[in-house]
DNA sequence: TTGTATGCGTTATCAA
DNA sequence: TTGATAACGCATACAA
């Protein structure tokens, strides 16, 4: 036998206790303006003692909404944690919302998603809203959409969607990136990015890239953006024809630490040295770019923040279901460590000669 | 305008569309025997074309449950989701619970526990059970435990609370680990933990690596137990003073991967070579492991299986309340990887003379 | 086989 | 200021 099987206490049981009716009970817990201060504070007094908290179903059933907010994430919990960054952004959400007395619903239902039927939790009314974490596909949103709960995309922004979105300002990232290292006096910088152009956070990191390479008077074609390879496999080989290029890069903008962390490996291991020879640059100032050596100059984005923000939209969203949708893009900063340096006087070749 | 205000369907609305009560139509949902094939054929045709569900709060009202189950982390999320092996354990946990047409909520409401009061979704009856994740002090259970709601504590055991525990053998693995080292020849191991003895994971892996060391009949004090230490401050002494002693370990057991890797990487920068001079063992088989130079040997703890399991065992907890408590332990694999080998026939002395 | 009616625990309306 | 009561959406005992 594990626990005793005392039976929940309801609002009858403090009503009968405090002798009135359950509506008076109920405009105390609420508190309503007009109650006598004398049977208020026995009530309370009689509440705090039985211990009594209202039942959420009730609750729930009464006032057609939940307080409560689903989650859901892609590709699966497990890869999408495995970056320390959502980590920390699920920190700020779940701290923020609990706050506010929300609570935090794990979303499965990828099987019914993958299905293009809407996950269970969202076809019920148990969550008043959902908060989709990192890329989904546009048509799995567009099922998720025609719901009436609302949806926020969080760490993704479609334009022209009719969605909230909150995300990190990738494209002044990348441009902050350009500007450091032209600064320093690189002329030669080149973007790695996996080849993910759909999500739209690389691609805008990229476009702020161009953007800003262009800005400088430099020349696209020996400032190129390189996207097309499997880490790896391609991704050696195309690295080594840079470097075996006289005209070849001096520096490398990486779209996520992960890949800056690889590629200074990478150089490092073949000889080349960061940032002596070669400058690396991250995004998302994971904790490994403060650990690794050289500790990565990258793109801090505020995570935790961004989940913290990320609650407050949602919030105000429930007050507000007909206001226009919001996109809000969240400012970055450059942190500068010690993988960016000036360019050599004349960049060596590889492999040596 | 956001989204369409289209009112939410209810079994009314399936009922007057299928010309039925609403008792027929919830004897459908449920699907009791004792409905005629026409009519019940009418009316899942109407269900599904209407796209009816039933409401989660309603549901939940009357079936007094709400086929939830709540999921606590000690300190944060954020601390223990820096450990892969609690991500992999939650997958398993949410994949299984979802299959079985359960939910988990985020349990937040650590400022109340750290009160000494219950967190909110325990009194009010929004979850049906509560799974803990990680150590908890003794107290803070204690106030859980006062509940009628199930609790299951998921890789952490407290052999004298009623409560259900489900964890991993440290101590067969600590054991495999030493006959491991035995069995290649050392005679000299020392055991490396964090001081947080009150865990009782931590405390059954040094269990077994002293019983083990007894087993073999080698000497406690040459194969001593080392704890009482701060990571980057008093550890360094201690393991210098270990390599300074010509009678000092060949082996180091580390309580947990990241001990292991730290070790190791200080040995390597010392200029003892692993497993050539001195050999190195794990605990959990992180990824870490098997990426680092050389990959470790490491007690292998299977936690996507761990977590699969933790749901069955609520489930059934919630179907049978009345059984007597489990304690479960999942059994545990040596995994050798490039960290250990044969002593050296003469151990060298560190600084090198 | 199907329909009627009740109750789950709460909040809110309205009357006293 | 307080109480009686309806309603939220559903499942089920019981009646038909």
């Amino acid at each position: 036998m594990i626990h005793g099987m005392i039976k929940r206490l309801t609002i009858h049981d403090v009503a009968k206790e405090a002798g009135c009716s359950i509506a008076t009970v109920s405009l105390v817990l609420n508190n309503s303006g007009r109650i006598g201060p004398d049977t208020r504070h026995r009530v309370t007094e009689i509440i705090k003692t039985l211990g009594y908290q209202p039942n959420t179903s009730g609750r729930n059933l009464r006032l057609q909404r939940t307080d409560t907010i689903g989650l859901m994430f892609n590709p699966s919990p497990s890869k999408i944690f495995k970056n320390i960054f959502y980590i920390d952004m699920m920190e700020g959400l779940e701290e923020k919302l609990c706050q506010r007395g929300f609570s935090l619903l794990l979303g499965s239902g990828r099987e019914e998603l993958a299905r293009d039927n809407l996950p269970k939790f969202m076809r019920t009314g148990a969550v008043d809203a959902l908060i989709l974490m990192g890329h989904f596909p546009e048509n799995t949103l567009d099922v998720l959409l025609r719901t009436r709960t609302p949806v926020l995309l969080l760490d993704s922004l479609h334009p022209h969607k009719e969605v909230d979105c909150l995300t990190s300002d990738g494209f002044s990232g990348a441009s902050q990136a350009v500007d450091h290292l032209v600064s320093i006096g690189h002329t030669r910088i080149a973007m790695l990015s996996y080849d993910i152009l759909e999500y739209h956070n690389v691609m805008t990191r990229i476009d702020g890239f161009r953007t800003a390479i262009k800005r400088h008077g430099l020349d696209a074609r020996i400032n190129p953006v390189v996207h097309d390879f499997a880490i790896n496999e391609d991704l050696p080989a195309k690295i080594d024809a840079m470097l075996a290029d006289p005209e070849g890069p001096t520096a490398f903008i990486c779209v996520n630490d992960t890949l800056a962390v690889y590629v200074t490996d990478y150089l490092m291991d073949r000889g080349v040295n960061v940032p002596e020879h070669v400058s690396v640059i991250g995004f998302d100032d994971d904790t490994i770019a403060r650990t690794h050596q050289p500790p990565l100059t990258t793109v801090r984005i505020d995570s935790f923040f961004l989940g913290a923000k990320a609650s407050e939209l949602v919030i105000e969203r429930l007050k507000a279901p007909q206001e226009p949708v919001r996109k809000i893009i969240v400012p970055v900063e450059l942190i500068v460590r010690e993988s960016t340096g000036a360019p050599p006087a004349i960049r060596p070749v590889w492999p040596r000669k």
